[in-house]
Order: structure tokens, then C-alpha cells, then sequence
RNA sequence: GCGCCCUUCGUCUAGUGGUCUAGGACGUCGCCCUUUCACGGCGAAAACACGGGUUCGAGUCCCGUAGGGCGUACCA
């Protein structure tokens, strides 16, 4: 028995960005060719050419790029292989297993409304199927599909599904125009592009049907079918604009790693055990089509927040601060110069201690990105009143003689604390407003030993001399 | 309308006839830690959609019902 090469694909059409449905998609193409040591292939399914735009097609490969999933070989464009497409169609012809059909679509239409007022079938019956003479007019060309007994997939994910072949129809192959329709384009390209596996939405479950008669036809074989759950949004409806984020680049822009996204996506309908957080390269070990689940699983942000802080957490120093000045690059914030970027290396692991997104890394590191004078936040500049103030002046004379460690302050602080009879908070926090202009941030013991003594009795003495 | 698919805590899920008085995670609530916010620790509430079968025994198999989704184009 000889072991074919396990090769997928992500087919995406080009009509806007890369949807968060798709990525997932993606995700299990990429994961299942990675898992088997098999080719993953990119096609861009353009041959809509009105809804089809170049940029589109680049957000896709934005999106992708992003997300880590990098595809094997050129990506195809679907448009380009009309020719093929109708060549094909051609033999269909040649060997009797399609027809032409000279009916018009008002036609059509109008056999479906009489069907459905007689309560029949509305199955379009064409006149032409078995015509023999046939006039000089514009036709499509209908695949002769069989009409009794039935059509089985046979499903990795949803077991075995079947069809009374009386309620499939003579798909169109090719339209009065020439072009390809999708079915027959779909499953070319499938085969002369060597997929063995077409992992695809459940959305298209019910056109795997009328696929495997194109393949019957002819005499292809069958790839594997793995039809995936589509992603709902946190309501139970079809994830889309109204739920806020569709594209990756949303999540981008939110600042996800895209390691937590990966994490996050997989165990969307797929699972493997109790595993909860896990690497990429975990994930490719333990990838299967059998572990994937049937039903549609609804997107939670609460989740994927906790999933993308852990990542944080878990992630090294220096590319921690990589993936922050990326993120400011990316939101066109200036960039912090080689001196910043290695204090907030030194302050990562208080910062990633409190943060779930990139953002939340910025706001932790305000202080740090911020020169003086400092300008306080609403909830900072509350803390200042003449009762801190005179605090924190009382305080600094201490400060100045401190030896500026982390333990020294902190007992110098405490110390100060006690004799002034107050509680360690009511120091902490008009300090935190003077010395990050926030409310929050990470310990002031931290904050003051990474500003340092000079920079921290300056910001200390701006308060006081602006009083 | 017709066809197909789906249905375990609020959410993601484990569970493949007995070990399920249903496990984990997120979220929620409580307690602890604590200078804020987080993080962390401990604990709690919280689910097999419903009804019939099959079986000694069903979350697990079968059939209905209800609810949801997808499809039903000379779109992809």
C-alpha cells in the first residue's frame, strides 16, 4: 500500500477580508497538513469577477501572513483556470454525462412557480436532457445527474450522509456565457491540484453532493470530506458584521497575539482532551479530523481575553517587546528607540502580569513611554490634594538618602507609612498618580527602581513645584 | 415549502452502554493573598432540549417532537 501525501487546501473568495470563519478554516487545513507532514495550498477563489478585488485578495494573504499560516506552493487563482475549466465540461459533454440545455431563466422560473403551486418538486426538470434536436441558441451545459437511488458522502466529521438523487437537480456546469460555474470549478481544481482532503465549512455539505457527481462523472476519485461547524456568534447566529469583529485584522488591530489566536480557534469544535492552552506546535501534534465535533460553537471574547493574557504570560521578555513595538508600529504610535525598549524589557514581567492584549502592555507601561511632565488621567489626578501633596514631600526628603533598590523602598515606604500613621495605600496611590499619571500600573516598589532615582524624584518635584 | 446537518453547565468542551450522584476551562459568586488593578490559591452555584423505545443498564444506540443552523441561483 502506497501512502499518498496528505495535501489540503483553503479556498477562499476574495470579496472583502479574511473572515474570522475562514481563518478557522484555515487553521484546520494548515494544522491537518502540518500534523502529516503533507502540503497545505492556497486558492483564491476569484471567478466572480464583480465581487472579485485585488485588495481583497491581498487582505487575505494579510490574514493569513498574520496568523502564522503559511501556505505551500503558489497560491492558484481559480479565475485563471477557466480554460481548463470548460475543457472539462467539454468531455462531461463528449461522453453523454452532461447535456444542453436551450432553457431560458424565465423558463426556469417559471417551471419552479407551477411546481410549487402544484406542490411538486420544484427540482428544475429540463426539457432538453434527452433532446435530440437542437436549435442554434445560447445553452448551458447541464450535468446529466443520475435520478434514482442515491448519493452518499461519506463525512470524516459527519459520518455518512445520503441523498434521494430525485431531489438533486442537473447542476449547470457551464453558463450561456462559457464560464465555469463554482461546482465544476471546485472540483477541477480539487483534482488537478491533488487535494486528498477538503476540510471545508458545513455550508457546504449539501454541494459535496452535487461535487461527488461531477467526480462520478468523470471517474475521479474522491477526496476526503471533513465538513466543519461554522463559528456563531455569541447570540447563535451565523458570525458576522453585527457581532463586531469578522476579519482577523480586527483581532490584530485589538492587539491578540496571534499564537492566542491560533490557541483560541482550535478549540472551536475541536478539541483534544481537557487541553485548554497550548503552542502551535502542540496543537499540530494532536490535530485530527476525528477529535472535531459536529456542532457550531459560539465565539466568546471572555474566553479568548483569558487565552491571550496566559499567552502573554508565557511569552519571553525580548519578544514580548517586540510584539509591543510591532503593535505601535502597526497603530502608527511612535516607536519607542533602543533605550526604551530595553527598560520595558526589564519591566515585562510586571507588566505581562496584568495584561491580556497588547494594549493592556501599553497602558502597564505608560509610565515608561511617557516623559515628564506627566499628565494624569482623570482617576490619578484625584488623588492629589493638599493632604498628599504635603505627603509627598514630607516622603521625598526620605527618598533622596534611600539606597534604590526594590527592598530598600519598600521598607523605606513602609516605615515612612507607619510614622505618618497611614495606611501603605494612601502613599501608594497619590505616588502611582504622580509618578505613572495613572491609576493603575504595576508595584510602585517596581515603578520607582525602573524609572530610577533621578527620573523619579523629577517626576515627584514637578508635582510639588506645580502646586 | 423541500433537502441536509446540529442539540452536555451562560460559553467552549470531556464523555464512544455500566467507573456519570456527568469531569475540565472561561465567565459568575464567595474567601485568601494584596498598595490599586491584575495574577495566583481555595471553594461554590451551574448542563445531558423534550417524549418514546432498545437494553439487566442510556448522556452514550433507535424513532419521533421542539429549537437552531446551512442549503435550495446561469453567487462562491
Amino acid at each position: 500500500m502506497t501512502t499518498t501525501p496528505v495535501v489540503t487546501r483553503f479556498a477562499p473568495s476574495p470579496t472583502g477580508f479574511l473572515h474570522i470563519g475562514g481563518a478557522r478554516t484555515a487553521l484546520f487545513n494548515w494544522l491537518f497538513a502540518r500534523a502529516n507532514g503533507g502540503k497545505f495550498l492556497l486558492r483564491i477563489e476569484d471567478t466572480d469577477r464583480a465581487r472579485s478585488t485585488p485588495e481583497a485578495t491581498e487582505a487575505i494573504f494579510a490574514g493569513l501572513k498574520w496568523l502564522g499560516l503559511d501556505w505551500d506552493d503558489e497560491a492558484v487563482s481559480q479565475f485563471e483556470r477557466i480554460e481548463r475549466h470548460a475543457e472539462v465540461a467539454q468531455e462531461l459533454l463528449a461522453k453523454g454525462a452532461a447535456y444542453k440545455c436551450f432553457s431560458t431563466q424565465e423558463e426556469i422560473a417559471q417551471y419552479r412557480e407551477t411546481a410549487k403551486d402544484e406542490g411538486r418538486s420544484t427540482v428544475f426538470r429540463s426539457p432538453w436532457r434527452d433532446a435530440t434536436d437542437l436549435p442554434d441558441a445560447p445553452y448551458v451545459v447541464r450535468l446529466r445527474a443520475p435520478r434514482d437511488g442515491e448519493t452518499v458522502v461519506e463525512d470524516v466529521v459527519q459520518g455518512r450522509v445520503a441523498w434521494k438523487n430525485e431531489t438533486l437537480d442537473d447542476l449547470i456546469l457551464l453558463r450561456s456565457d462559457g464560464t465555469p460555474t463554482y461546482m465544476l470549478a471546485v472540483v477541477v481544481d480539487d483534482h488537478d491540484m491533488g487535494v486528498t482532503h477538503v476540510i471545508r465549512g458545513d455550508d457546504h455539505l449539501t454541494n459535496a453532493a452535487r461535487q461527488v457527481l461531477i467526480l462520478d462523472a468523470m471517474e475521479w476519485s474522491r477526496p476526503t470530506y471533513a465538513h466543519i461547524p461554522l463559528i456563531h456568534g455569541e447570540d447563535g447566529a451565523k458570525f458576522s458584521k453585527r457581532h463586531g469583529a469578522p476579519g482577523v485584522e480586527d483581532y490584530r488591530d485589538m492587539g491578540y497575539p496571534a499564537e492566542a489566536m491560533r490557541n483560541y480557534l482550535a478549540r472551536l469544535s475541536w478539541s483534544h482532551g481537557d487541553e485548554e492552552f497550548f503552542t502551535t506546535e502542540q496543537a499540530i501534534e494532536w490535530f485530527g479530523l476525528d477529535t472535531i465535533s459536529k456542532g457550531a460553537a459560539r465565539f466568546d471574547f471572555k474566553k479568548l481575553d483569558n487565552l491571550s493574557g496566559q499567552h502573554l504570560r508565557a511569552m519571553d521578555d525580548v519578544e514580548l517587546t517586540e510584539l509591543l513595538t510591532d503593535y505601535m508600529a502597526l497603530q502608527q504610535m511612535p516607536v519607542p528607540n533602543q533605550d526604551t525598549r530595553a527598560k520595558l524589557t526589564v519591566a515585562m514581567p510586571a507588566l505581562k502580569d496584568r495584561a491580556k492584549k497588547i494594549p493592556d502592555l501599553l497602558e502597564m507601561g505608560h509610565y515608561l513611554l511617557t516623559a515628564r511632565p506627566i499628565e494624569m488621567d482623570e482617576k490619578a489626578a484625584a488623588q492629589i490634594n493638599d493632604v498628599s501633596r504635603g505627603m509627598l514631600e514630607r516622603l521625598t526628603v526620605r527618598l533622596r538618602n534611600a539606597n534604590w533598590s526594590h527592598n530598600d523602598l519598600e521598607a523605606a515606604i513602609k516605615a515612612f507609612a507607619g510614622e505618618e500613621e497611614l495606611k501603605l495605600g494612601k502613599v501608594m496611590q497619590p505616588m502611582r498618580s504622580v509618578l505613572t499619571g495613572r491609576s493603575t500600573s504595576p508595584s510602585i516598589f517596581d515603578v520607582l527602581v525602573h524609572l530610577g532615582r533621578e527620573e523619579s524624584l523629577a517626576r515627584i518635584d514637578d508635582m510639588l513645584a506645580a502646586a
